[in-house]
RNA sequence: GCCAACGUGGCUCAGGGGUAGAGCAGCUGAUUCGUAAUCAGCAGGUCGUGGGUUCAAUUCCCACCGUUGGCUCCA
């Protein structure tokens, strides 16, 4: 039997031998460090026997493949030590995922701290114990039966909704089996290094109508000190934690009074945002939007015609009561009906398409109490909004030209290699989410898949997270707790100029319903700004610093040259302040580096009788005397560089 | 909205059934200093809010509000 290794070369071995037999043949660290086998392709446990000749690959933690196998496992192991500790506990799913993996189980009381703790002993024992995973297949029926028998009702489920002729198996370790379609490590001895992390309620088949388990989540490392690294950079990553950092640093505050998910933007957080919003007007302009400026409320007929109030009613801020009231008004949580009513309020012809209308828009989204996040879930934001109103033949150069403006937005902030791409389309299953006209949404994902691909973009596609009126290609950012939020989005809108009857005249005089592309650029200011605290852990690029230089003289004597500075700089535009307080220079210098300013110019007797800077260099430190002139000189280039490329 | 943890001066935190403490920040004064904290003094809290238990609650119990991590939802 003839078995294909990775580098292509070519064993022999005898018919029923194992992976884990040929991993060892190849060589001993081998067959120490693999976790488990590609045959042909398919992942499998190292147990798995060869019977044909066959490509074979060993996987070990470097690969995703063999993370996935051990840390599935330690899932496993997790489940093992709550049945022991907790025999009443029933097992719901218990996948790897990113980073880690979990269990759900439904449980009477919760998880306390200390229950993780015993757990996570018992999970060593477990390890310790290094028992054999094994697999056996079972037929649907005994499969349920013996689930049944061991009162595992969620596993019973499970099996109930395996598609037909789907081979049912089950893996055990010791006294614990447990409905899995693998593959696994071969024993618990090889998961070594386990960490739970927190538990937390999490709905069964994660359906808010269902019953709500206990999720434990936790994260296994092949070697010791990559787990104790990987929490080392948790704890790291948490500092920088824009909820913490933003309110240490003074960007923004909250205050019961005022209310959930209602920041208080304060100076700095304002002058970053001023300078972003400045910055998208001006580019958007250059390139042909036109800004409008509309109610940040509308009766409810405005929203009954967009199709929003029987959509997102739940989402929004309704002002009056329907029963009782004539009028009905609502805060409004989107800017496209308004921004149609201006494109209806004229006739249109196809020589004015595409008409690009933006606004700097402040929504409002009355979101439930629990999925508030510091400055990135809000209940209120403001966004750099706009729709393109074009020609179906228009809508590709368009939106291709939306990414363009996206792209450039992420290379001036410096956000480009931090983001994913997500194609997010609509679920047919979910009819009472989306508008429903199957060939609608068919054309026009096709029509942006082209796009996509044509510009061969990387992405991900997502079921079930289009908008309600259309497909969408979501920009995706990664807090530094690892949540995924949406920081860009360009929406692809076939419905709503139906729903609102708009039109152009073409060439021959007839009426055509116009395409709309629905699009953010610097997304939402506020989740922008936390974004951009916990990439640059508060130390914001030159040209985005509230404060970019700070004069600090060192006695009394230095501060009228520092103040005449500080005027010249604020002159050419640069954001510059005199710390005028008596202290010593080595203060003034901390207060500045904890406040991460990019530079701190110090000016003492030398440095006046010289006309020179001592300047100070964020990330640099000292650099020394320079000539005062040429610092200016060379900041105001630095800044132009960041921005203009 | 659901599951859980937490809530003590502006911030970070200690304490704990007999009405509270530290450091930093603030204020006042002195110091004029060369690259991560000068010294001294002063002031600041009805211990998130409201109920209950108790002779007595900041401490124990309940509700609400808020914060945090998940789930659901979402820019």
């Amino acid at each position: 039997m003839k078995v294909t290794l990775k580098d292509g070369s070519i064993i022999e071995a005898e018919k029923g031998t194992t992976a884990l037999d040929i991993a060892g043949k190849l060589s001993q660290g081998l067959k120490k460090s693999a976790l488990a086998a590609k045959i042909d392709g398919k992942i499998v446990s190292l147990s798995e026997t060869i019977e044909k000749d066959c490509a074979l690959e060993i996987l070990v933690f470097d690969d995703d493949e063999g993370k996935y196998a051990l840390r599935h496992t330690a899932s496993h192991v997790l489940a093992q030590a709550v049945k022991r500790l907790f025999p009443e506990a029933k097992l719901a799913i218990g996948p790897a995922i990113e980073n880690g993996f979990y269990y759900d189980f439904d449980v009477e009381t919760p998880f306390t701290a200390e229950d993780l703790k015993a757990l996570e002993k018992e999970m060593a024992k477990i390890i310790q114990e290094n028992l054999p995973v094994t697999r056996t297949e079972l037929a649907r029926e005994d499969a349920k039966k013996l689930m049944a028998e061991k009162g595992e009702d969620y596993k019973v489920q499970l099996i109930d909704e395996l598609p037909e002729g789907e081979t049912i198996s089950f893996y055990t370790q010791g006294e614990f089996t447990d409905l899995c379609a693998g593959p696994h490590v071969s024993s618990t001895g090889r998961v070594k290094n386990i960490k739970l992390l927190r538990s937390a309620g999490a709905y069964w088949k994660g359906n808010e109508k269902n019953k709500m388990l206990q999720r434990i989540y936790g994260t296994a490392f092949f070697k010791k000190d990559a787990l104790l690294a990987y929490l080392e950079n948790l704890r790291e990553a948490e500092k920088r934690d824009h909820n913490k950092l933003g309110r240490e640093l003074k960007y923004f505050t909250t205050v019961p009074e005022v209310g959930q998910g209602l920041p208080l933007i304060m100076p700095k957080g304002a002058k970053v945002m001023q300078i972003m919003q400045r910055f998208v007007e001006d580019e958007e302009e250059r390139r042909g939007y036109q800004y409008t400026k509309t109610p940040l409320m509308a009766k409810s007929d405005l929203y009954k015609i967009s199709g929003h109030w029987d959509h997102y009613k739940d989402g929004m801020f309704v002002l009056g009561d329907e029963e009782k009231d004539d009028e009905v008004l609502a805060l409004r949580p989107m800017t496209c009906p308004f921004q149609f009513m201006i494109y209806k309020a004229s006739h249109h012809s196809y020589r004015e398409l595409p008409m690009k209308l933006a606004e700097t828009s402040t929504l409002f989204r009355n979101e439930a109490s629990g999925e508030m996040h510091g400055l990135i879930r809000v209940r209120q934001f403001t966004l750099s909004d706009a729709h393109i109103i074009a020609t179906p033949e228009q809508v590709e150069d368009e939106f291709k030209d939306v990414l363009d403006l996206i792209n450039y937005m992420m290379k001036a902030t410096g956000l480009e290699s931090d983001v994913t791409y997500r194609f997010s389309k609509w679920d047919p299953k979910k009819t009472e989410k989306y508008i429903d006209n199957p060939e609608a949404w068919e054309f026009s994902e096709a029509l942006m898949k082209k796009i996509l691909d044509d510009i061969e973009l990387d992405y991900v596609e997502a079921d079930g997270e289009a908008a309600f009126y259309g497909p969408k290609l979501d920009v995706q950012f990664k807090n530094v707790f690892g949540k995924e939020d949406t920081l860009f989005t360009i929406q692809m809108d076939f419905a709503l100029a139906e729903h609102f009857d708009m039109y152009y005249v073409d060439a021959n005089g007839d009426k055509q319903r116009p395409y709309i592309i629905h699009r953010a650029s610097l997304g939402c200011y506020e989740r922008t700004l936390a974004v951009l605290i916990e990439k640059y852990a508060g130390a914001m690029p030159l040209w985005l610093a509230p404060e970019q230089v700070r004069f600090l003289p060192i006695t009394d004597r230095a501060l009228e040259t520092c103040k005449k500075w500080e005027e010249i700089f604020k002159k050419v535009g640069v954001r510059a302040t005199v710390d005028s307080r008596s202290e010593k220079i080595g203060y003034k210098i901390r207060e500045g580096r904890t406040e991460r300013l990019p530079y701190m110019l110090i000016v003492g007797d030398k440095e006046v009788e010289d006309g020179n800077f001592a300047v100070w260099k964020r990330g640099k430190g000292d650099l020394g005397p320079q000539d005062a002139e040429g610092v200016l000189k060379s900041i105001l280039q630095e800044i132009e560089d960041l921005v203009i490329f």
